[in-house]
RNA sequence: GCCCCGAUAGUAUAGCGGCUAGUAUUGUGGAUUGUGGCUCCAUAGAGGCAGGUUCGAAUCUUGCUCGGGGCACCA
C-alpha cells in the first residue's frame, strides 16, 4: 500500500470512527439525553456547524482560543467550526426571541470541535448536550436543569452515590469579595480555582528536595492530588501510599499544605493576612447544602452577601422539592466559569475515582444575550459532553453488550420461492427489523449467517409449507421449530420478540 | 506546546540482527442438496511512515504520524 494513503488511513489525531458496536455505547447515552430532555418538556433545536469567527469573539470578548478550529471559505470569510453552542444558541434567541413565550426550554445534541490534545475524556470533536431555560431569572430554572442534568445522568447507568453535582454562587463569591474590599477579585478567584495545583507542586518540590527523580515526582504528586481531592478526609485506605514511609506523611498532612500554599499564594497578591484568612475560611465552606446555608449565616457580612445567601437557600428548597438535594453539595470553592456566568453555577462531578474532569457544567449566564444587542434576557444551562460519562461508564463496565438489530431473519431455500419470501418480509418489516438475504445462498449458510449474527428468529420460506400456506419458525436460540400459517406468523413472532 | 508509555494481518499474538515474517481467530469461496454454531479444504490478509547504522533491520537508532496516560491550556 501506498504510504501517504496509509498516513491517510489512520484519520486525524483525535477525531473519532464509531463502529456500530462502539456507537451502541454512545447511544445509550444519546438516548438517554433525549429521553430526559423531552420527559422535561425541551424542544430539539439545531444550528449550523459553520459560524463566524466573529461570533465566537462577541461571545468571549476576546480572541478566538487557539483550540479552535479556524477556516476561510471561498469568499474569504473568517469561519469556525463551532466550539460550543452557546454562541449560536445566542444568536437565533436575539434574531427570534419574540415568536416564542417565555421560558423558552430549549435542548440540542450538536458534534462540537476544539482543536486540543486528547486526553481521557477529552477529544477534538464530541457531541455536547445543550438544555437551557431562557427568559426567567428565577432559582427554581437552576434547579430544575440539574434535575434534568441528574435524571440523564442516572438514566445512562451511574448511581446516585457515583457522582456529585458541587454547587457555588458567582454573586455570592464576588459580593464577598467585594465585602472584604479585596479588588483583585479575578485574581483571587483564580487562585481558589487552581489550588489543587498548588498542592501537587508543593509535593513534588518536596519530593525532589528528598532525592526522588523529577519524573517521579511528578506522577506520586499527582496521585497525592488525586487523593485529596477525591477523598479530603480520608475516609479510605490507599496501600500503594501507604507502604511508603516517604510518602505516608504526605497523606495527613494534605489539608495543611493546601492552608500554607494557598495562603501564600493570596498573600503573594497583595491581600492583608486578615483578608486572606477570611476568603481562605469562606472557600472551606463546603458539604451538604444545609450545612453550608447555617455556615453561611453566621458570617457576618453586608446586604448584598446576604441577599445572594438567601438566593442560596431558596435554591435549596427547589433542590428539594425536585427531590435531588442528595445528588447535591454547596461549595465555596468552586469557581468555574470565570468569564460569562453571572448566578449560581454548577458541574457534576464522578466519585467513582476513574476520570478527573467534570461530567457536565453550567450556570447561570443573564448578559450573553444582552452582549449580542438582545435585550435583557435571563438564561440558565448546561453543556455536558459525551466522552466523560462515557469513559466512567465503561470503566464500570456499565454497557450492555453489543446485539445486532435484527429481529428476524427471514431465508429463502430455493430461487424459486424468494418471489414469496419477499412478500412476507415485506410485510414483517411493517413491525420488525427483519434481515433477507435473497442471494441463493443453502440453508445451511444461511443458518449460520443468522446464528453469528446473533439474530433470534429465522422464517425458513420453502416449497414443502408453502403448499400448505406455512412457512417455518426456528428458535435460533433452542433450535426448536414450528410450522405456522404465514397468516398467523406475526402473531407468533410477537410473542418471541417484546 | 511539553512529558511518559506504546505501535507486527480486521482482532489477539510469536519472533528481539539472517524473514521466504509463524500461530489463533475473523473475512471470502467451497465440501454435508430443507436445518447453522463442529470438522475439513482452498483463498485473502501485517512489522505506522520516512531516514540512519549494518553485508544484512520487524528487531538497533533519529524524526514524524497515530493510539493510551498526564501537564499546561480550555471548560
Amino acid at each position: 500500500m501506498d504510504s501517504e494513503l496509509k498516513e491517510i488511513l489512520k484519520g486525524i489525531k483525535g477525531n473519532r470512527d464509531f463502529y456500530p458496536e462502539d456507537y451502541a455505547e454512545y447511544k445509550v447515552i444519546f438516548d438517554a439525553m433525549h429521553k430526559i430532555s423531552k420527559q422535561f418538556g425541551y424542544e430539539l433545536y439545531e444550528g449550523p456547524i459553520l459560524e463566524y469567527a466573529k461570533l465566537i469573539e462577541y461571545k468571549s470578548g476576546q480572541n478566538l482560543t487557539t483550540e479552535t478550529y479556524r477556516l476561510i471559505d471561498r469568499e474569504k470569510r473568517k469561519l469556525v467550526l463551532r466550539p460550543e453552542m452557546t454562541p449560536s444558541l445566542a444568536r437565533l434567541i436575539v434574531n427570534q426571541h419574540q415568536r416564542y413565550p417565555k421560558p423558552i426550554r430549549w435542548y440540542c445534541l450538536p458534534r462540537v470541535f476544539r482543536d486540543e490534545t486528547p486526553q481521557r475524556g477529552r477529544v477534538k470533536e464530541h457531541f455536547q448536550l445543550n438544555a437551557d431555560i431562557i427568559g426567567v431569572n428565577h432559582p427554581a430554572a437552576d434547579a430544575e436543569i440539574i434535575a434534568l442534568t441528574t435524571s440523564i445522568i442516572k438514566t445512562a447507568g451511574l448511581k446516585d452515590e457515583e457522582f456529585v453535582c458541587v454547587i457555588n454562587s458567582r454573586e455570592l463569591l464576588q459580593s464577598y469579595l467585594e465585602f472584604l474590599d479585596i479588588k483583585k477579585k479575578e485574581e483571587v478567584i483564580r487562585i481558589i480555582d487552581a489550588k489543587g495545583k498548588y498542592v501537587q507542586n508543593a509535593i513534588e518540590a518536596d519530593l525532589i528536595k528528598k532525592g526522588f527523580k523529577s519524573s517521579e515526582s511528578k506522577v506520586l504528586a499527582q496521585r497525592l492530588r488525586t487523593i485529596w481531592q477525591q477523598d479530603p478526609r480520608k475516609e479510605k485506605n490507599y496501600p500503594d501510599i501507604e507502604s511508603k514511609s516517604d510518602l505516608a506523611q504526605y497523606l495527613d498532612k494534605l489539608m495543611i499544605i493546601e492552608e500554607k500554599e494557598v495562603k501564600a499564594a493570596l498573600e503573594g497578591i497583595g491581600l492583608s493576612s486578615e483578608q486572606t484568612s477570611k476568603v481562605y475560611d469562606f472557600t472551606l465552606i463546603k458539604g451538604i447544602p444545609q450545612d453550608v446555608i447555617v455556615a453561611l449565616k453566621s458570617l457576618d457580612v453586608g446586604d448584598k452577601v446576604k441577599l445572594a445567601i438567601e438566593n442560596m437557600e431558596e435554591l435549596l428548597t427547589y433542590l428539594e422539592s425536585f427531590n435531588i438535594l442528595k445528588n447535591c453539595e454547596f461549595d465555596m470553592s468552586i469557581a468555574r466559569g470565570l468569564d460569562y456566568y453571572t448566578g449560581i453555577i454548577y458541574e457534576f462531578l464522578d466519585r467513582t475515582g476513574s476520570v478527573a474532569r467534570a461530567i457536565a457544567g453550567g450556570g447561570r449566564y443573564d448578559q450573553l444575550v444582552e452582549s449580542f444587542g438582545g435585550g435583557k434576557i435571563p438564561a440558565t444551562g448546561i453543556g455536558m459532553g459525551e466522552t466523560v460519562l462515557h469513559s466512567i461508564l465503561k470503566k464500570l463496565n456499565r454497557f450492555p453488550s453489543y446485539k445486532h438489530p435484527a429481529e428476524v431473519y427471514v431465508a429463502a431455500i430455493s430461487e424459486d420461492v424468494i418471489a414469496a419470501a419477499a412478500k412476507i418480509v415485506q410485510d414483517l418489516r411493517k413491525d420488525f427489523s427483519v434481515v433477507f438475504n435473497p442471494f441463493g445462498w443453502k440453508l445451511s449458510r444461511q443458518l449460520e449467517d443468522a446464528g453469528s449474527r446473533n439474530v433470534p428468529n429465522m422464517v425458513i420460506v420453502g416449497k414443502r409449507d408453502l403448499n400448505e400456506d406455512k412457512v417455518t419458525l426456528r428458535d435460533m436460540k433452542s433450535g426448536e421449530q414450528i410450522t405456522v400459517l404465514i397468516s398467523k406468523l406475526k402473531e407468533e413472532l410477537e410473542v418471541k420478540v417484546i
